[in-house]
DNA sequence: GGAAATGATTGTCT
DNA sequence: AGACAATCATTTCC
């Protein structure tokens, strides 16, 4: 899941940072760097220096031979923490533009995050940690045409809208949302409709309508509307106007209006109560039984 | 600002 | 493993 992932990225660095040159990078202005080198090279070859204090000329040149390949080896980590450091912020500039696919992420909440890694990185992953443990319940709703493929698979499989991984596929494909989503959203589609039809008849009459007009403008010669992919369309028919909202008034009343004829094509044998085990309201009438 | 809607999470069941 | 049910946390609507 997302925000593990994320979390495991940033204690995973691409490339190890270098804590203690960063903080000398920034408390320090480079020619202090530079004094504070010289000053330890003086340091360590101390010793030395006063054994072969007699030979001042040979020892500077020494001296400045260290001190120049100390310097470039200093450069060079500098360089490297730099790439690292940038790396790093683009992966978590990644990161947060992927996520932005779940939930509103701002362009000033991406800059934060951003001077937060430049600051220093030790305390900037326990920074971002605690940011994206509160951040992981925080949501974006789907966009509409999301919600509209999805509501017009949904009614017009009420019969069985239990779409398999292909399908799931497909409408996350289509939706650009990811399958666990797809699943979240029918899980909480079938419960909340079968807890209330009532309250979602005029939502199914819509894409009931919908899938009317859409089936009948592929196929002018269609002068019914029970052609075989348009299941939705008998059962939203029987709902209008009904406000039942026991789930076994309301199947006797589809078995009187027609839903039996798409139970039938769906393969389900007739008789509700025999309905296969993935249909919704068998399931009913065996809790209620 | 509060209610309703909605996506996600968690625990339980089969 | 997948479905359901309850619930949480956020967003949207009035």
């Amino acid at each position: 899941k997302q925000p593990a992932f994320f979390l495991f990225e940033i204690f995973h660095p691409p490339e190890p940072v270098p804590l203690s040159i960063q903080g000398v990078q920034q408390e320090d202005p480079p020619d202090a760097q530079i004094m504070q080198l010289d000053n330890m090279l003086l340091c360590s070859s101390g010793g030395r220096s006063r054994r072969n204090s007699d030979d001042g000329s040979l020892e500077h040149v020494d001296y400045k031979e260290k001190l120049s390949q100390i310097r470039e080896i200093y450069h060079a980590e500098l360089d490297k923490y730099e790439q690292a450091c940038n790396e790093f912020t683009s992966h978590v500039i990644n990161l947060l533009r992927e996520q932005s696919r779940m939930r509103p992420i701002s362009s000033k909440e991406i800059e934060r995050m951003v001077s937060i890694i430049h600051r220093n990185t030790c305390e900037a992953v326990m920074i971002l940690r605690s940011m994206f443990l509160d951040a992981r319940r925080k949501r974006r709703n789907f966009s509409k045409q999301a919600t509209e493929i999805l509501n017009e698979y949904f009614y017009s499989h009420l019969a069985n809208p239990y779409p398999n991984e292909e399908v799931k596929e497909e409408l996350a494909k289509k939706c650009g949302i990811t399958v666990a989503q797809i699943a979240n959203w029918f899980g909480n589609k079938r419960i909340r409709y079968k807890k209330n039809i009532a309250k979602f008849q005029e939502e199914a009459n819509v894409y009931a309508m919908k899938t009317v007009t859409s089936v009948s403008s592929l196929s002018s010669q269609a002068t019914s509307p029970a052609t075989p992919n348009s299941g939705g369309v008998m059962v939203c028919g029987c709902f209008a106007g009904d406000t039942v909202g026991d789930l076994f008034k309301t199947e006797d009343r589809l078995n009187q209006h027609g839903y039996q004829s798409i139970l039938q094509q769906h393969a389900i044998p007739s008789g509700l109560h025999s309905v296969g085990p993935s249909c919704i309201f068998q399931q009913d009438n065996l809790q209620a039984v």
